[in-house]
DNA sequence: AGCACGCCGACT
DNA sequence: GTCGGCGTGCTC
């Protein structure tokens, strides 16, 4: 009789995840087996062997044709620990659904096109930035490339290489949506291109599984960050486009960092390279690549020329506004000369941060917690403000404390209300608004075409528009309000304003004509806005880090971020209280700050309360995580604390 | 997930 | 007394 550890798919209640049972067959490690579990029936994954155990065992139903590979298997074990989650939940989360099910054919019927090769030639920092990566023995590259100065050309030119060697390229995008240009060029150099998307079915995501898993034939797969998983024997290199985008970080268990698990991956497939791209890579990212000697790798030439005017407005000063609220006088005459040049317009509102503050309108001061220096929030139901870090309340005041101004705004506008302005404005031109209230079928990527026909004048949205778009007739740029982020009292606020402000810029001057970008914000000495509007990541770098290290936040130290919820208010502040005692207890050299009510204090029916560990060593937080009293959630390495 | 166990309040 | 509410724990 054979003994093996097979790790059931899917949440199990007990504590132990790896369950002994045995089986007259001999069967390979990765198999994946039908096993009985209690009364009934479960997908497990045959993970080790193992001796003959003092318990009775039961025998494993049928083994089934499908067989994780080993890699795979290594790096869920891997991500279990260092995410504290359990195993059974990261394999499920990684492998697709429905393993069990016959699927009808697995064929590979992929068309075979080739296109004739009519690449750009390579500028002379693309070819450094090919040779150094090339050349080096570090696994991971960071491609620090200004937008429009070519990431993509460079990330062709390597995959060529590896495919040559017979090896799979992995491209992983922040949202696939927004990047079908991106496959098409991965098709002109090679034919087994799999692109991978939200919108497959269950099924077709088997059957790529299927026809992925065993194969030797070297493949280009496009896609999410879950294409991390897809069985790919023989990966010789890793791509992590726009590689600062939060979407890398999964929010549901395991809430793993796509950058972290694949520089596993990369080791785990025989030293695989991983690139990763960004114009305004997360500073921890940074940080990281400095400190470990990760070749930095800087691309400046831009081959389109530049010919952007940047002008900062200072909301606070009246006079840079005319007749209208939201638009200042400059932006209006740019939005006026782009209509009768008859090009187009992006106009950039961020709703986050928006709303649910508290702001002089007239000198920009915000309420914020004399304690911890972040923004109150405003409690509309109470009227009252309240930190969510420390807990601090107070009530909203009537007039200004700067400026004795009663024009405190609690408010904030979105996207709609511009919208209505703007027809208001320019009656005669057609107007898109894109947010998170656009149907499916009006998004963003269903409407390229027309954007980039100039069919449409004028362009209002939200995050959504501020990366990707690439159009030749877009010439002038409007922020609405640049330093909205800033106003989330979250760590990591002003590296996102500090990235959104940058890429919005980024959208302009693509066609090589005269552009225009007015960007209004109350905040206009802010290093984030500021030097977003240089365009100087380098200087931002500078800034941020030292204020990290000022306040003790990654990456100068590792976080945990703990939530629970109950049915009162009370009980969830017992709850909390009597956590941060014991942790502070039983742990040496951890910090606890709160514990205070959660962003979304009242969630459905409970309350919730969270506090926020940190410590300089990873694995007492891990440890943490792994025994938490019942009824708690985490978060390791959280990007933001709300 | 499903099912058993067990500890408290309501009830023929 | 005992019925049944559901919170807690276990399934190799």
């Amino acid at each position: 009789m054979n003994y093996y550890l097979v790790c059931p798919i899917g949440v199990i209640g007990g504590r132990e995840d790896l369950l002994t049972y045995s089986s007259e067959k001999e069967i390979t490690i990765g198999t994946v087996a039908r096993i009985p579990f209690g009364k009934l029936k479960k997908l497990g994954i045959i993970v080790d062997t193992t001796s003959k155990p003092r318990f009775a065992t039961k025998d494993i139903d049928e083994t089934l044709d499908e067989a994780v590979p080993k890699h795979l298997i290594d790096l869920a074990v891997w991500i279990s620990e260092f995410y504290a989650t359990r195993l059974s939940i990261v394999l499920q989360s990684i492998l697709p659904k429905g393993l069990d099910k016959k699927r009808r054919t697995a064929e590979n019927n992929f068309m075979k096109i080739k296109r004739s090769e009519t690449l750009h030639t390579l500028t002379r920092d693309q070819q450094n930035a090919i040779v150094e990566i090339e050349n080096s023995n570090s696994i991971t590259h960071l491609l620090h490339g200004i937008t429009g100065s070519g990431k993509t050309r460079v990330y062709q030119e390597l995959a060529k290489k590896i495919l040559k060697e017979q090896k799979s390229v992995l491209v992983l995008v922040p949202e696939i949506s927004l990047t079908p240009q991106l496959a098409t060029e991965f098709e002109q150099l090679h034919d087994r291109v799999l692109v991978l998307h939200s919108g497959l079915t269950e099924s077709q995501r088997h059957k790529n599984w299927q026809i992925l898993n065993g194969t030797e034939d070297p493949w280009v797969i496009v896609g999410p960050r879950s294409s991390l998983f897809a069985p790919i024997s023989n990966l010789g290199l890793i791509i992590i486009d726009e590689c600062h985008e939060p979407s890398y970080i999964q929010d549901s268990q395991p809430k793993y960092s796509t950058l972290r698990v694949a520089r596993k991956l990369a080791e785990l497939q025989k030293n695989a390279k991983l690139v990763l791209g960004s114009a305004t890579p997360a500073i921890a990212d940074y940080f990281i690549a400095q400190a470990t000697g990760t070749p930095v790798i800087s691309l400046n030439n831009t081959t389109q020329a530049r010919n952007t005017a940047i002008e900062v407005v200072d909301m606070r000063d009246r006079s840079s506004f005319g007749t209208h609220q939201l638009f200042s006088k400059k932006l209006l005459e740019a939005m006026n000369n782009s209509i009768t040049q008859n090009e187009q317009i992006l106009l950039f509102h961020n709703r986050r941060g928006t709303a649910r503050m508290s702001l002089c309108s007239d000198c920009g001061w915000s309420a914020e917690c004399q304690n911890c220096h972040i923004p109150f929030r405003l409690h509309h139901d109470k009227n009252i403000l309240k930190c969510h870090t420390c807990g601090l309340t107070q009530r909203p005041p009537q007039v200004c404390p700067d400026c004795k101004s009663p024009n405190i705004d609690f408010k904030g506008f979105g996207s709609k209300r511009i919208e209505s302005e703007v027809i208001k404005l320019f009656p005669d031109s057609v107007v898109a608004r894109f947010d998170g209230d656009t149907p499916e079928n009006e998004q963003l990527h269903n409407r390229y075409q027309d954007l980039y026909d100039n069919k449409i004048q004028i362009i209002i949205g939200t995050q959504g528009i501020a990366k990707g778009l690439d159009l030749p007739h877009l010439n002038t740029v409007g922020i609405i309000q640049a330093d909205s982020e800033l106003f989330i009292p979250d760590y990591s606020s002003c590296e996102r304003s500090f990235q959104l402000t940058t890429q919005v810029i980024g959208r302009a001057g693509r066609g090589g004509h005269k552009s225009h970008v007015i960007i209004q914000t109350l905040n206009p000495d802010h290093p984030a806005i500021q030097f977003a509007c240089e365009q100087n990541y380098g200087k931002f770098y500078d800034y941020e880090i030292n204020e990290r290290s000022a306040e003790h936040m990654p990456p100068h130290t590792f976080l945990l971020h703990l939530t629970t919820g109950y049915a009162s208010v009370s009980t969830a502040e017992n709850a909390a209280q009597k956590l941060t005692k014991e942790l502070k207890i039983k742990y040496k050299g951890i910090f606890v700050r709160g514990p205070s009510p959660a962003f979304h204090e009242h969630r459905g029916k409970l309350f919730y309360q969270q506090l926020t560990v940190s410590s300089s060593r990873r694995s007492t937080l891990v440890e943490i995580a792994k025994n938490l009293p019942q009824r708690w959630q985490f978060t390791l390495d959280p990007i933001n604390l709300l």
